[in-house]
DNA sequence: TGCCATTGTCGATGCGCTTCGACAGCGGCG
DNA sequence: CGCCGCTGTCGAAGCGCATCGACAATGGCA
């Protein structure tokens, strides 16, 4: 292993010499810089991670704590992780990758391990347990998603009470007048996931603004059970027009039985998804969306923990606006 | 911080009893045992990272090399690193994320900077260049996917070769006489991935050994690609009865287009998927699948890998053997 | 009873790095 | 000409741990 001393050797300077040329933290001569900047090429030389973290406090690493569940969007979360691991290593920070599965504990071994410098927590329920345990962890923190209670945490996420609003005034712009919403499976609102609970709040409020009919439906995975989420909308109200997803996984499910019905997208039924832009072309209709702006949350959420790591101690929340766009699922209802 | 020093105090012994207690690599009374594992667990010591490794130069961490490309399945990429994160942690280890992008470099670096103690690769190409860098790198090294020449490589993978065989055989024994393969985008194949050829390569020799008449052709995700995939296949033999799809992100639109096209499955043409096995539900029709064992890989991958860090310096090539569950999109070909 | 092997514990050392205080050399100023 | 304040470099200390050799205590055996 090549360390720091061969280096200095190599150069004919001191360690710590080559030290401050790696981090710029004293000033070094052009010449004792160039010196030293070839000697590391040369030798191909890395610091010592460990020594690095031990001496210093600081391990240039992020850990990111993500759901496996299945019963929530495998592709965002996939998304998300991928632009969380780039926008790190833009800042010259790696990522660790922990499960939500280990529960509060994880964090606390994490933490007092001294194994990463902040923690990224995706899928964060309204009253999650881990809250409180992070609060007291005094390392920073950045949460994807909202809990009830923040208190000093960063938060970044989707404003999900907006892009349900959003969803329905495009409807009732084109002239719905009856909607319903398909929202995640049932398990995602027993959780207490607060997206679920924000993109309700905001589909009711501009159903109730807009003076249209709304309706509303968790639906699990399976195709029988977007089949008889159908039955039961079409059921309670024949006049429907307008589809709201908020549920990516059950879309191919949905469009192939509404063709199935008989009903044509979008000439007798409107459908607007939630789901990442990726996904809107992947079907036989092109989808009318509401993207979930999972990279950019990703980066977003990295560029606040490097702020916290900088030192601008104050907690932010950050609610990204909802983008639609308008594509081939949604046109004017038929008189 | 609580250091091993505060646990010595505090059990009043000498902090290289300590130590010694945790890893267990000296004989300890049972008294003195108990006192420290007291003091551990009231004070909440955890063992400092970075300290440890670098008097141990173990990291306790394994890092994984992930495609961040979308033209590839992404479920199948979460559920292995799904898996793999929690291999590892049974064994006490951490998961580090790298993308594939950083190219080679990056795996320079994770090795020369000791911040993991082992490499795991995903979508390793035919003649993928961070082969002989790897080779090089004196860390244990398991490649998922079998490159070209794996030289002193562990590998593991689903035997592909088996599973383009499974496939075809399953449907000659119901009795189809032309079969077609839908293979994965054409950006796979171009790029070398070899366990696109293995398939291929499988489906070929079995349609041979069946007698049967067999095309193939690769297909990109959009809408569009696959149903002139589609026309393309039918024109050219408008007896096709079966089909095999090793392209998990166009069943939806298949499906949809074959129903649309007045092809009932299975009654007019049969559809044999490579897949996860919880994509099989999702589709109005439950599809008879070959398995990708992401999680069985996973597991596989990182058991291995702690294989050879407990020294066992031996390369081995495990690939699993494909399983074929029948469900209702396969059946004899009307006469 | 005396000796040796075994068991359990302790101190000291060093892993590779960052960082702090010290200080030599130098130019600018009065 | 002499002093001061920079700039650039060095040496030493210490981060928290694992590990090695040393060694006291103990028990078994002759």
């Amino acid at each position: 292993m090549v360390t720091i001393n061969d280096v200095a050797t190599a150069a004919g300077v001191a360690p710590s010499t080559v030290s401050y040329v790696i981090s710029g933290k004293r000033s070094i001569s052009p010449k004792t810089r160039r010196l030293v900047e070839e000697s590391i090429r040369k030798l191909g030389y890395h610091p010592h991670a460990g020594a690095r973290a031990l001496a210093s406090s600081k391990t240039n690493v992020l850990a990111l704590v993500v759901p496996l569940r299945t019963d929530l969007n495998v592709a965002v979360v996939m998304e998300f992780v991928a632009s969380a691991v780039t926008a790190a290593r833009a800042h010259d920070h790696d990522l660790l990758l922990l499960t939500k599965d280990e529960g509060p504990a994880a964090l606390q071994r994490v933490a007092s391990s001294a194994i990463a410098d902040a923690l990224m927590v995706m899928d964060v329920e309204a009253a999650d347990p881990r809250v409180p345990m992070l609060i007291a962890l005094d390392l920073p923190v950045v949460l994807i998603g909202v809990p009830d209670h923040p208190a000093g945490l960063s938060c970044v996420d989707l404003d999900f009470t907006a892009a349900g609003s959003a969803c329905v005034a495009h409807l009732a712009d084109l002239g719905h007048r009856s909607v319903a919403l398909i929202g995640p499976s049932p398990a995602v609102y027993r959780r207490g996931t607060s997206y679920a609970t924000r993109f309700l709040r905001g589909f009711d409020d501009a159903a109730k603004s807009h003076d249209i009919r709304a309706t509303n439906r968790p639906c699990a995975h399976s195709y029988e059970a977007v089949s008889a989420c159908l039955d039961d909308l079409l059921t309670a109200d024949p006049d429907l027009t307008g589809l709201v997803v908020h549920n990516e996984a059950v879309l191919p499910g949905l469009l192939s039985d509404l063709r199935h019905r008989g009903l044509r997208v979008p000439e007798d039924i409107s459908v607007v998804a939630v789901c990442p832009d990726s996904m809107a072309e992947q079907h036989p209709v092109r989808l009318t969306t509401v993207a979930i702006p999972a990279e950019e949350v990703g980066a977003q959420a990295v560029e606040m923990t490097m702020r916290r790591l900088a030192g601008h101690t104050t907690p932010e929340v950050r609610l990204l606006g909802p983008r639609l766009t308008r594509r081939d699922s949604t046109a004017a209802p038929r008189t």
